[in-house]
DNA sequence: GGTCGACCGGCAGAAAACTGCTTATCGATC
DNA sequence: GATCGATAAGCAGTTTTCTGCCGGTCGACC
């Protein structure tokens, strides 16, 4: 899925020695890097640059990374974060998990383990603020719970399969649940591959 | 909200002389307490009783908090679990917390932060119009669908609760669910009529 | 005190969901 | 053409959930 359409990563870091070399790193695996080497620039670039995945220092120099991911979440609510850091502090790292973040790596960063999670974190391609609502809250306030339940979980699942690009592989990770009961979950609640897929990502792929 | 029907608090720790300061500290304000030494006995209470958080060390001999928590959350899936420990490590704290734990505090335990945190999680409020979104979708995004179902179950079952000024019959016939079914999930997700008409029925309700 | 209605929870059979094993298909690669 | 990886689905055993029946508690009312 990447060789199409690369994941855009945001990478902070205000050491640049670090900064260019898991640039250079993730670059060289096929990934569409952008830098910043403070929170400030950050920011910038994440409302002007259609950002994938945030991956950024704790410690900086303008702002924590903490306040940073805060300020990052207003503009791109569900966007994921990982956090990196050295001497990080317990409190820091309840902190970022609070915040939502993907996962928290110690520095020296191993870049195997960077590189299986951002494959992991996979590419967000579905706009989650639309129909995050609609998908499972048209259904009357009065309809059984069992229907209403089951809407939520298709409604998860789907966005789940967008989000991987229909990998079920990866969904089933992330989900944490069995392939088979992934499977006949999909059917009960009629869930289509490659329905999704082609609904989702035409926009780009479709030329005309 | 606590001086009526106190909160119960299942403390589990191995090391007898802080569980015992613990516990005294904790019934001190008010809270009712229960321990458990060891993992084994505390999923014994898990079932047994009908417990409103659990606050775990994260060491322990027969085994480690983590496995302990996630057994507990076989149970119970939603409740409340605050960790903790002295010489934690990062992957531990990580893992601790993507398993949906409340916080995660460092030994030696400072009895105001307990104390703090504790009453943070004990007010589930659930002022109908506001917060109605948080109660299931704070949950992280990498959560396993099962939890991320229940959360959303759990919130539909106060809502219609909170409705119906605790009218269970009413709930039944507006959910179309059994009189028993809706029993057991209020256990297994930690709902209570009691608090949650306490909650939202007196600020306008309570005349004196 | 007796009765009624609403609620709670134990128990056990019925129903549904989950999951490991297996086979089959399809596309990509060798 | 053979092989491999990913997906889908049949089947069966296990686990979980649902639900009807029952008895018990509590407060309101007669």
């Amino acid at each position: 899925m990447t060789d199409l359409e690369p994941m855009v990563i945001l990478l902070v870091d205000d050491d640049l020695d670090v900064l260019g070399a898991n640039a250079r790193f993730l670059r060289a695996n096929d990934f569409f890097v952008l830098v910043a080497e403070s929170a400030g620039t950050a920011l910038g670039k994440l409302t002007t640059d259609n950002i994938d995945l945030i991956v950024t220092d704790l410690r900086m120099p303008d702002c924590s990374g903490l306040e940073f991911a805060a300020k990052a979440r207003e503009s791109r609510p569900l966007i994921p974060i990982i956090f990196f850091s050295g001497y990080a502090q317990i409190p820091d790292v309840v902190a970022a998990m609070k915040l939502g973040a993907v996962e928290f790596l110690e520095k020296p960063i191993d870049p195997d383990q960077l590189l299986s999670v951002i494959r992991k974190v996979g590419k967000p391609k579905y706009s989650p603020a639309a129909t995050q609502r609609d998908a499972f809250e048209s259904l009357d306030h009065s309809s059984p719970l069992k229907m209403r339940v089951l809407a939520y979980e298709k409604f998860l699942i789907e966005s789940c399969l967008v989000q991987h690009a229909g990998d079920v592989t990866r969904v089933l990770e992330t989900l944490q649940i069995n392939r088979r009961t992934l499977n006949d979950k999909m059917f009960r609640l009629g869930i289509s591959r490659e329905v999704l897929l082609s609904e989702n990502q035409n926009p780009d792929d479709m030329p005309r």
